[in-house]
DNA sequence: GAAATTTACGCAACCGATTGCAATTATGAC
DNA sequence: GTCATAATTGCAATCGGTTGCGTAAATTTC
């Protein structure tokens, strides 16, 4: 609208009768450029009210110092917590980022990756949508040299590095306490099995149950979207079976908090009937009644770690293209929801 | 770090043996472009991988298709859905948004406006931190004609449009429900009153205690950050003063649930002993025991008209110069917290 | 005091798209 | 076939910094 004409550094230049080169390199605090000049560089600049032009400074440089993020929700103290990670690191090293989510769909994930491939972002760190089955969609960026590093929701991939935590490892471990707990039927709610979060849960689960010589059964795994509406379809389903299980392993802590709250309306007790296992650590899960037996997810750390990891490429510290896994400690916290009765208080977490 | 040169129009143009102003006019679908020109144009486009150069654009243009949304957080559904909202009304009318977010901090939201000055947004809609007291920060984004439009969290000011809820209704409501339901001494825990949010509910909470001829007590109101810890210690101060309050009145869903948790916890009976209402709506009212009185926060809503506001503008629909405040009907949503046992349970919401 | 360095600064060519205005070509009217 | 009008296209300046290279001035060296 309003076209007010902006203040360059040719101003500051006229004002000092000194050429742009050196403005422009006072400003950068270049070491060839006397401290006087530098310093009537920044007065005048103050003074006439000088803004740094981020287009034309990137249009020459080719880089922007932006990195960018790819979400799949936003609203979940993991995402937040990650996102703290990576500012905290990125911030340091004196770069910006610029925040996108994809509400957990592939169409905006990709819409997404398009958009800050256009902003012409440094490097990209990204977690994929529920749906998300193949990277094309990261293909440009690969092109151009790009670093990206995937955090949590990834797919297999030769050019990035990916951050995860263990979640073979946590299925078995949610599973193989249930069993501890004395389950004998024991069903699991999770998603898409094409995310390989759940889909590694989901044979983490397995490999317990079968370790265990207990039966593995296809009506126990329910597999949706963990939004309200589908944790308590799961719940109904469930309890219509002829012999409803005893334990569950639930992927999400809001989704098994919904089931939980479901089953006692329908005067399950939890943990005595059905014992309950979540995932993410949710604020939740302390919250409900009983508390919720869950995985801690290492936020803030999976942020820093995958920051830190394009950064250090960005400054040629390291490169990512040789394919890098790296798995993060995540831990079972045992609270009430699991615990049946006979298991000693004493060793209930909070 | 691999500085490969990017595909221009020049290449197009080179390629087509056009020039570059043909180029760009049929890449931007201009009329005055014949059409078989243009076909030619977007093919060879494609096939030689032609992206558009955000930063040549803006510079020239002067202005960048892109609104500027600083939030005082991220992890809740009523942000969540103030984004989802903005973000429906901004990409129907071509604009992109970028997301920065200020935890609560002043600093880092001030750093936010700058950083978004710089990357030359549009407009900007915003919503304040706890600490902000003023709004100099976003001096810069009035000198140069950029619209700011404030939701939620908002400060007087001459030359912004805000969209609120009625705070001041919403504290009374909060207070007269209580006072219905029978309560005598009623408590409030909120946070820093600069905030308008805080101080207008407060103002409510007053109005209502006073035309209900119950008495006002400072020590009745604890102001903080309403984090867990927070929650808690406020919960063990009501519970060791010499008359325990018999309701209280949360500005916050999350502190009410830890409120409540901790009462119980400590042998009082919500509501019964002491009744509750919370505020914003969040999963987490719906998914305790028992379910928090609150009230319904329309996020989406708050976002889509923001974020018209902004484009009016931007299209020169409309001028926002003018000072104007946009109210949202919330509601109150009565659950199990608050009501005392005499009352019919058929006016129990969901 | 002349030669060798070092320190500061300026020149001018970019980066890639946009756009007012002029020029050329095509189309239509008579 | 001529002239007016409309449809297309090109010229060239512009947006605001950045930076390699060259040069003048200041400092050091012997």
């Amino acid at each position: 609208m309003t076209p007010k004409k902006d203040v360059t550094i040719y101003d500051i230049a006229r004002q000092l009768n000194i050429s742009t080169s050196t403005v422009s390199r006072a400003l950068q605090d270049h070491p060839a450029v006397n401290k006087l000049t530098k310093k009537k560089v920044f007065k005048t600049a103050g003074e006439i009210g000088y803004q740094y032009n981020t287009f034309a400074g990137s249009l020459r440089k080719k880089s922007t110092s932006t990195i960018g993020v790819i979400v799949h929700e936003l609203n979940s103290n993991f995402i937040t917590s990650v996102l703290a990670g990576i500012e905290k690191v990125t911030s340091e090293a004196g770069y910006d980022i610029i925040i996108a989510h994809s509400s957990e769909s592939y169409t905006k994930e990709a819409a997404n990756a398009v958009n800050l491939f256009h902003k012409r972002v440094d490097g990209l760190i990204a977690s994929l949508a529920f749906d998300t089955k193949n990277l094309d969609h990261y293909q440009p960026f690969h092109k151009k040299g790009i670093p990206i590093v995937f955090f949590d929701r990834v797919e297999p991939t030769d050019n990035s590095t990916v951050v995860v935590i263990d979640n073979f490892k946590c299925g078995y471990q949610a599973t193989k306490h249930l069993i501890d707990q004395g389950c004998k039927r024991i069903a699991h709610i999770t998603a898409s099995l094409n995310r390989n979060v759940y889909a590694q849960r989901y044979q983490g689960y397995k490999k317990a149950l079968s370790e265990h010589n207990l039966p593995f059964e296809k009506k126990q795994v329910i597999i949706n979207d963990l939004s309200e509406e589908a944790a308590r379809n799961a719940a109904y389903q469930l309890l219509q079976c002829t012999q409803i299980p005893d334990g569950v392993f639930i992927t999400n802590d809001f989704t098994a908090a919904v089931f939980i709250q479901t089953l006692k309306e329908n005067g399950i007790v939890v943990p005595d009937d059905i014992a309950i296992v979540g995932f993410n650590n949710d604020a939740i899960s302390k919250l409900i009644e009983p508390k919720i037996t869950t995985f801690n997810y290492p936020g803030i750390e999976m942020g820093e770690i995958a920051a830190r990891q394009v950064v250090a490429h960005l400054k040629g510290e390291q490169n990512l293209q040789l394919t890098n896994t790296i798995i993060i400690r995540s831990d079972l916290i045992i609270r009430e929801s699991s615990l049946k009765k006979h298991t000693p208080l004493s060793i209930v977490g909070t």
